[in-house]
DNA sequence: CCCCTCGCGATACAAACTTGCGCCAACTGA
DNA sequence: TCAGTTGGCGCAAGTTTGTATCGCGAGGGG
């Protein structure tokens, strides 16, 4: 096991360089990638395979335009429950996961207990969706919407070391 | 033209079939997207080719999990601003966004002005953070914080048609 | 001191992507 | 109505890329 200097995860300044440039662009040849780093297109792969496998690389998206394909608007929402009850949290986290406009919902700690990254189409399409999310759950005691004007940074980029 | 009954954007029912498993795994081989929407390889191949290059597809990137790469804590930010001058946001705007901490970054109406996705090491590098982001900056009026307990769904992913 | 294990590099192979070509359908304008 | 034009598809060949196998060298433990 020569995988020194491994700060956590078992992954060595090889697999991080590797995973810096997969969270940029993870069409890039094994060979280039192998080029960057000084080591051979095989061991690349392995590399790869093994971050897979283990977890670290979740998944290997293409990320779409939201503008591009009518859905311009992004909110941010707020929420606060009634009641912390184990069973009605986990009910409110299911349906904010299973609805496709949320991509984002965090559990936080703080004034608000949930925060949601949703996108629409139009406001008429949010406002069917806080019905659909928000008033019919009698758990929910309110919710505060922020509208994104600008989307200034939207990525899922992970500072590596 | 035969691109029937396009909503927006120049997209038919094809390229969002396309995109809805891009975005799932972008590493499906064209072959078998062809055959899931019953198109020749070669026109899967023209049609991503066509959406990367008018910027539909923004990005082909991994996806890293934070927690596997020493970095467990998300937190979100929301930020108020003294003014509302426009070469001040901007300022603001690019420092939030230069950060490579800062996952995602929206202005926002509502009661915050700015409202930002962030991932920790520690508590302590936000701490740091925030010195360096908030504090450093007077045109910050205040600045409230979240932390995320659970990271119910966290994803870019679009809903389509 | 030797053996065992593990990872790397090189090579060979298989699979996928990419390109060029001919065909067909739909739109345009006379 | 009909010819011209445009744009997309499928097929097949060429090329790049990813994948598996082998042997080598470097630690670590018996």
């Amino acid at each position: 096991m020569n995988r020194q200097a491994t700060p956590s995860g078992g992954l060595d300044d090889f697999d991080l360089k590797i995973l810096a440039i997969l969270q940029r662009d993870n069409a890039t040849p094994q060979r280039e990638i192998g080029k960057a780093v000084n080591l051979s297109a095989p061991a690349v792969q392995r590399r790869i395979r093994r971050m897979e496998e283990s977890g670290v690389i979740a998944a290997n998206v293409a990320v779409v335009d939201p503008d591009k394909v009518g859905r311009p608007i992004t909110v941010i929402v707020e929420i606060a429950v009634e009641s912390e009850r184990v069973d009605l949290l986990d009910a409110a986290k299911a349906s904010f996961a299973a609805a496709p406009e949320v991509q984002q919902c965090y559990y936080v700690t703080g004034e608000a207990d949930f925060v949601l990254v949703v996108t629409v189409a139009s406001m008429a399409e949010y406002e069917a969706l806080t019905r659909r999310l928000f008033f019919a759950n009698p758990n929910i005691r309110r919710f505060r919407t922020l509208v994104a004007m600008d989307r200034v940074k939207a990525g899922l980029t992970v500072p590596l070391a």
